[in-house]
DNA sequence: GAATGCAATATGTCTATACATATCCGGAAC
DNA sequence: GTTCCGGATATGTATAGACATATTGCATTC
């Protein structure tokens, strides 16, 4: 058989794995032999399988060779949008409203979260985001001061997030997933009933020495993330 | 400057895109000036670069060149776990209880996920798992009967997700995240009060044509899931 | 029989070269 | 001035060859 492109290569292989002509745990022929087989050189080979274990299809290891492996799924992709467009994409009209804005001596999680050296002072956003006309998310922020220029940009009318995304030098941040019940200023916020249940998202953003920024974002319940595997 | 190796070069530049040598809508080097400055073949840059791009650090155009993406995080990889595995990350121990075992007519909404053709009768499987004997995850599930051979595995010993594993074949699905008040029977196989935020994390898988099984898992209040980004 | 060391092997990576392909830009035609 | 076309250019991909590296398994030694 003679293929053309690594894409076919690597669609070629993971159909032989979804019909089990190759079933899990099995090792796959050599690159070499492959190569011989779809009539190209061990690199295209290479890519192909290279990017099948990339995305946990196959198990490589050196000498020992590739094997189809035991548990498929491992990992899934999702997008993670800023606010607007994700209210956007969804056609609704995005708004939001700058409920809060002050400087307040930092709450201990979130002083825990974004480092000792923080301790002071943060700026506090707290935000609510509207979808049509509706509740969709109340957003709390706490910022380094450090980050911020003097005159601090005018936050009700950008929103910080696009402010940050072309002003300050991101390094690193992690993202965690969570439900809870909601409080009485969140559930006021929303329109919600205290105790209703919420999917918050919380991002944590670091520079290159100190945390920029922490964002608790709690969602209007039957807000749900989905993605394909 | 010489740089040994692809991911070398990789985080060279995503250094540069840190500092912002290269500020988000630059247009970079090509990739045969970097190869003469980093000293080595253009083939090494395009793997490095390929890398970022496929991280979502940069956006390639041909003939128009590289430039540093304008929102830098778009995509946030979560390892999806078997619940065992995962429970036994954590240094628990990982044990399940059969709640449930029945063929019953699919409701409304799950057969709506898994498709038309099954609006017949489905397994329903209900399971506990049980972490260092605490209450971990409800999990429901509903099989297609037609990925089972007739003598039904003992899904008392085995768990479905490690039989399916090994068994059928698997193409393609999706997940979703949300949050959900606890019902009443959920609530009480975990041990918390009715309308408890749970985590809920949803799975339907397909084979080459049909749904091959749709799951529901609840987690305990206070479960999350992070990542770095 | 057990321990050790060496050779064989499969993947990982790099190089140099070549051609394909998308796209930008400038020049020609109107 | 506007439109259209072709050349220049940057990336995408493929090739053969080479060496690096991890690991297996056999053979030798004790």
């Amino acid at each position: 058989m003679t293929l053309q492109g690594w894409e076919a290569i690597r669609d070629e292989v993971k159909r032989r794995i979804r019909v089990r002509v190759w079933v899990p745990g099995d090792v796959i022929p050599s690159e070499a032999d492959l190569a011989q087989e779809f009539g190209c050189a061990r690199g295209t080979i290479n890519r192909a399988l290279a990017d099948l274990a990339g995305a946990g299809l196959l198990e490589r290891r050196r000498r020992a060779g590739t094997r189809v492996a035991l548990l498929p799924i491992r990992h899934a992709r999702f997008a993670i949008p800023v606010i607007r467009a994700e209210i956007e994409a969804r056609g609704q009209l995005a708004r939001h409203q700058l409920l809060a804005c002050d400087t307040l001596p930092a709450p201990v999680p979130v002083a825990a979260r974004m480092g000792r050296a923080l301790e002071g002072h943060l700026i506090y956003i707290e935000t609510l985001h509207l979808a049509d006309g509706q509740p969709f998310a109340h957003e709390a922020r706490w910022l380094n001061p450090a980050v911020l220029p003097d005159p601090m940009p005018d936050f009700a009318r950008l929103s910080v997030n696009e402010w940050l995304v072309a002003n300050v030098a991101f390094s690193t941040g992690d993202i965690a997933f969570a439900a809870e019940a909601a409080g009485s200023r969140v559930a006021q916020v929303l329109g919600v009933a205290v105790g209703a249940p919420l999917f918050i998202t919380e991002r944590l953003t670091r520079g290159q020495e100190a945390a920029i920024t922490f964002v608790r974002l709690s969602h209007v319940p039957g807000y749900r993330i989905q993605t394909a595997l």
